[in-house]
DNA sequence: ATCTCTGTTCACAA
DNA sequence: GTTGTGAACAGAGA
């Protein structure tokens, strides 16, 4: 479900827990979702102890408890941040329940694609937290740290490298699209083919996309300004651009389904990738293994 | 029954 | 080393 915005949104949700003590953690340590950590000790050490602190860097979610424990939340694609009564009865797809006295915090994961860690440390945050990549909003997301990254992946389509969590952390299918249509750029696009001005106009345009989107989506679940955001217009096949009412266009690009306006972002045969874009929904089925 | 999906990671090919 | 592809993960909803 969640791109950075999103992200927040549901960190939000969890922080009615901060200053509150946890009585009970309710997992089953073998989980999916806890793959790669000790969930034993996650429950031993948070049991009892207080929610401190919370933050947010693009994906990823991290909850800091008295004790030294801190513990990272990753939502996927179906991920879901909730806060119950105190009394809530776990259902199908809860995952991990943080008991306090007058609520219960509820990570629930239908697909499992998800995945909660831990760390315990007095140290301050987690290895892993410490080398994400600098955060779209963060000083360190510098035009020369763009540019770096851009020149790295010069070969590849836009697209995908907007979806790079390395280079631009939170910025997911939907934030890709937004970014691009917003450039009038078609997703497609050789990265390399970029000039230096467009380079920076990349970055000023994806950290535009992130702040619009922390406003609205971040702080209560609305959409951005549906006449200005293609946000509203790219769900499903035969939407029109809000801009100048073509049809958009639905393809695959980059592995994952992409909108994009043919007038606004047109394909400059000089400056695209290889990769060709193939069609969304009209079934291609994959072959019957042979009985 | 069939296909889609706001994500990531791996193996493999080029 | 980089890039593209497909599969895998596993379920709900159209």
């Amino acid at each position: 479900m969640p791109e950075l915005a999103e992200v927040d949104f549901f960190r939000r949700r969890w922080d009615a827990g901060l200053g509150g003590v946890i009585h009970r953690v309710d997992l089953h340590p073998q989980a999916r979702v806890f793959r790669g950590t000790d969930a034993r000790l996650l429950e031993r050490t948070l049991t009892g102890a207080t929610l401190r602190e919370s933050f947010a860097h693009g994906k990823q979610m991290l909850f800091a408890a008295s004790g030294g424990g801190w513990l990272g939340v990753h939502l996927a694609m179906t991920g879901d941040l909730r806060v119950e009564p105190e009394d809530y009865a776990a259902q199908r797809h809860d995952h991990f329940v943080l008991r306090q006295p007058s609520r219960a915090l509820v990570f629930t994961d239908p697909r499992m694609f998800g995945r909660i860690r831990f760390d315990v440390s007095a140290d301050g945050p987690p290895e892993w937290w410490r080398r994400l990549p600098p955060a779209l909003l963060s000083d360190a997301f510098t035009a020369a740290h763009v540019a770096a990254f851009l020149q790295r992946r010069a070969r590849s389509p836009l697209k995908a490298v907007l979806l790079d969590q390395a280079g631009f952390p939170g910025v997911g299918n939907w934030m890709a699209d937004e970014i691009l249509w917003q450039l009038g750029w078609h997703p497609l696009t050789r990265t390399g083919a970029l000039s230096a001005v467009q380079a920076r106009a990349l970055r000023s345009q994806a950290r535009q996309v992130a702040r619009g989107a922390l406003r609205t989506i971040g702080v209560d679940w609305t959409d951005p300004p549906a006449d200005t955001w293609l946000i509203r217009h790219r769900w499903a096949a035969g939407q029109h651009c809000p801009r100048c009412g073509t049809e958009l266009r639905r393809e695959e690009a980059a592995g994952r389904t992409t909108c994009w306006c043919p007038a606004c972002q047109p394909a400059d045969p000089a400056f695209m990738t290889t990769a060709s874009p193939r069609p969304v929904g009209t079934g291609h089925r994959r072959e019957k293994p042979l009985a």
